[in-house]
DNA sequence: TTTTCACTTGACGAAATGCTCAAGTGTTCG
DNA sequence: CGAACACTTGAGCATTTCGTCAAGTGAAAA
């Protein structure tokens, strides 16, 4: 037995309901992969709490640090992951390395969810944010 | 000992760099919560795939199941999981269920997200992360 | 009412994720 | 040179998350 795309098939799989769209394809693979990375790497609270400081500014390690109240390491890897999908960009300073949004796209995506969060819980007029 | 908050506090905490932002504080913990919750949902392949399907029309359930080419109880516990993020809504019509974006912020940061993931891969191949 | 259809849900195992701690790098300063 | 400093990394772990399967729900047809 090799059920293995559909285990459970609806009868009018093949038949048009009100609009058909049997045909349509989700948006280039390679695309959505990137942009789930970006989304993940955005979708956790500790990495989101640091990157809407970075968002204010250019920071060092040790200032993120001071600012998120949390242990050095841990800021670190939570770095080292935002920079392997290229969300942030560093600096180095003498003994200091700084670290910035990478580029304003990404800045955009942050500040767009950020408003998002702020909006009043349930359903709401939409403020527009571009 | 209680050592909670940093294990190894470098000399420089107190002491200003080129740029002083001890007092600097992260977006506000609920606001960050909520986006991080959105931005957690859209990062996962399976739904970003979904979701860029959405964001071109309403569909059911069935029609998700042969675009995406997937079983249904995947894409439903799917879409569970987007309407607890009230990222999707719903509107019944006769058997079928159908799903389309909650509002057009959501629809704005998937297209943003998508946009950024069709840009020409800088340098490096695949970011992984452990 | 009973049956069918389209979809949802709960539970469980496998895999991915995030944090902590200890050790390691690369830079600057004495 | 060697020591100090700012930061990074690897390993181990507890937790979370995802897909699958079987059972359940509610609207509509019979």
């Amino acid at each position: 037995m090799m059920a293995s795309v559909n285990d459970e098939e609806p009868d009018c799989l093949g038949e048009p309901h009100d609009c058909v769209v049997r045909e349509l394809k989700p948006a280039d693979e390679k695309t959505c992969t990137r942009a789930a990375g970006i989304f993940r790497a955005l979708g956790d609270l500790s990495r989101l709490r640091l990157l809407s400081l970075l968002a204010k500014q250019e920071m060092c390690v040790t200032e993120l640090t001071e600012c998120l109240q949390d242990n050095l390491p841990a800021i670190s890897q939570r770095l080292k992951l935002l920079r392997a999908e290229r969300i942030v960009a560093t600096r180095r300073q003498g003994k200091h390395i700084f670290y910035r949004l990478a580029d304003s796209h990404v800045a955009h995506l942050i500040a767009n969810g950020l408003a998002h969060g702020e909006e009043p819980d349930e359903s709401s007029p939409k403020p527009f944010v571009t």
